[in-house]
DNA sequence: ACGAGCGCCTGTCGGC
DNA sequence: TGCCGACAGGCGCTCG
């Protein structure tokens, strides 16, 4: 499910408040139970309640999708995948269907991972480094600027919108904001990463910029049962519009499966010569 | 190096 | 109504 947007919003609920549930920065974890031992990556489910015990929330971040407590001695890792949510819930509130792991504070709160299909993972660890490695630049950080993404697309010869759900080259994106940015540079996903102008990659550079701060100020997308609360879902120009008018010039949204995921756009605006 | 196929899971939807 | 395939916001693996 969640995307960069998506998962910005559940970290500034965690650290802020909001989507229902109350801040938990600054508190100390009393307890775990995991429901779905597959959830928990590392380290072993036995070893996993005492180790994350006693330790306090000291900062909630995020990298790529990933959320990213920083807590006492270890990085809580959390990657919702497809179909993951965070709720803050009162610790003594009955489970809902799905929650896959539900670890205990000590002010009478609890963090419920949901996760209905049971893709999304956990990691306590003392090396997050390790488990993020692999991560390219941050799409809305200071040093990712259009030349930098010209040099990292032209670097390989790959169909365009698979290069940029390659999370090692650029960390964050997914199915929904790339078609949208796409859209936004009027580039078709199937385009040679390698043939991009520089101007073409820094219309990129601002498509993926704008989707992922409108996304964000609108609290993320919301469709289906998965997440809850956003409404970016009402800005999309293509995703999700087949047969629709693009909204920029009228002619019909298309659908075509690329890299084996859905993809949408508008033949007029993004045209694949 | 790149793209396709598949596995991991559960649920919803549309067609017959 | 029931069944069956397609599809779903992700990612890691193998195989050409």
């Amino acid at each position: 499910m969640p995307e960069l947007p998506e998962v910005e919003t559940i970290v500034r609920a965690l650290r802020d408040g909001g989507r229902g549930g109350a801040p938990v920065l600054g508190c100390t974890f009393s307890g775990a139970e995991m429901r779905w031992a597959r959830t928990l990556a590392e380290p072993s489910p036995a070893a996993f309640a005492a180790r994350l015990t006693g330790q306090r929330i000291e900062a909630v971040d995020r990298r790529a999708k990933f959320l990213w407590l920083h807590l006492t001695h270890d990085a809580l890792l959390i990657h919702l995948r497809m179909s993951g949510d965070l709720r803050v819930d009162a610790a003594a509130a009955p489970p809902e269907p799905h929650d896959r792991a539900l670890l205990l504070l000590d002010n009478g709160l609890r963090i419920a991972f949901n996760d209905t299909r049971k893709f999304g993972r956990l990691w306590l660890t003392a090396e997050p480094q390790r488990v993020l490695a692999h991560l390219g630049p941050e799409p809305l950080n200071d040093d990712f600027t259009p030349a930098a993404l010209h040099q990292r697309l032209t670097a390989r010869r790959r169909q365009l919108k698979p290069l940029l759900l390659d999370q090692s080259v650029i960390a964050g994106l997914g199915n929904i904001y790339t078609d949208e940015a796409l859209h936004r540079a009027g580039l078709h996903p199937l385009r040679s990463s390698q043939s991009l102008s520089m101007d073409e990659a820094a219309a990129l550079w601002a498509g993926i910029r704008a989707v992922l701060q409108e996304g964000i100020d609108r609290n993320g997308a919301s469709i289906d049962w998965v997440y809850r609360g956003g409404d970016f879902q009402n800005s999309f120009r293509v995703h999700l519009r087949a047969g629709q008018p693009c909204l920029a010039c009228g002619a019909p949204v298309e659908r075509a499966v690329i890299g084996q995921r859905s993809s949408y756009f508008c033949p007029h605006c993004q045209p694949q010569e």
